[in-house]
DNA sequence: CACGCCTCCTGTGCGC
DNA sequence: TGCGCACAGGAGGCGT
């Protein structure tokens, strides 16, 4: 669900409320899933949380005691304070007498306590890409990497090793925005520096707007982000390309539904 | 090591 | 109305 903007709306938000906080107790629901989506999290209990900061999709507190809280919202996942309800699966107590509750119907988010700066528990963190808004996102290693790769390049935005925090609707805006095909197995230096760009605009934007809401995501104030209706090509299939007015199509490409222009973005 | 495929889980919307 | 199915914004594990 959450992709980098979504995700650092709820940073921005939880910061301020969790920075200098002590975890009193972890409440974890008993489900078969836990032990493997919530690594080590019982050790959150009597730490105190210097900040929260983030790394592509993921959350990362970190502890004393050299230790660090990685938080992934997965698909379904919403923190709230003070506020219970069927799908909570942890809630977290602090030491001003709050309760932060993670929502998650699908199960898919983690809570992971790991020692400072040791990802090997969680392998995307541990290889992940350049934060794509930072100075470290560079265009001509971005475009190396792409001229390295032989998969197509939207499965390999989403693997997480070129670039941080790019997930199905953004891949879609950019390669949009850039005019490259889903499918091309050959980005060249030109489209690179491109999509590159695209990438950094789409999701600048985007976290102006603090995310996109479909159905689930919401922010820790429980408010939706306004993004959904700057969409260009992301749940717009069959409807007329911004650019050109061709029928935006809709493909499965590695398992995922995936919205382009058949006449501005080819192979 | 890199890649493609399948799986984890639950809810929703659609066609018949 | 009821049922079955495809699909949903993510990542991990496995076989090749």
């Amino acid at each position: 669900m959450p992709e980098l903007p979504e995700v650092e709306s709820v940073r921005r938000q939880l910061d301020p409320e969790l920075s200098g906080r002590r975890v009193l107790d972890l409440w974890t629901d008993p489900h078969p899933m836990i032990p493997r989506q919530f690594h080590r999290a019982h050790e959150v209990i009597g730490r105190k949380i210097a900040h929260v900061g983030r790394r592509g999709k993921f959350l990362i507190a970190p502890l004393d005691g050299s230790l660090e809280l990685v938080m992934h919202l997965g698909m379904t996942g919403v923190f709230r304070f003070d506020s219970s309800d069927p799908y909570m699966r942890a809630r977290l107590t602090l030491d001003d007498g709050r309760d932060l509750v993670f929502r998650d119907v699908r199960r898919f988010g983690r809570l992971a306590v790991v020692d400072a700066g040791d990802y090997g528990p969680i392998p995307t963190l541990a290889h992940l890409g350049p934060e794509p808004l930072s100075v470290d996102f560079d265009p001509v290693r971005f475009a190396g990497a792409l001229a390295r790769t032989s998969s197509p390049v939207k499965p390999f935005l989403l693997s997480q090793r070129p670039v941080a925090g790019v997930g199905n609707i953004y891949a879609d805006e950019a390669l949009w925005l850039a005019r490259i095909h889903p499918l091309s197995r050959r980005v060249g230096p030109r489209r690179a520096v491109a999509l590159h760009a695209s990438l950094r605009e789409v999701l600048t934007q985007a976290i102006e707007r603090e995310g996109t809401t479909f159905r689930d995501y919401r922010m820790v104030t429980g408010a939706s982000g306004r993004n959904a209706s700057f969409l260009l090509a992301y749940g717009h299939a069959g409807h007329p390309c911004p650019r050109c007015g061709t029928p935006l199509r809709k493909i499965v490409l590695g398992g995922r539904g995936t919205t382009y222009c058949p006449r501005c973005q080819r192979a």
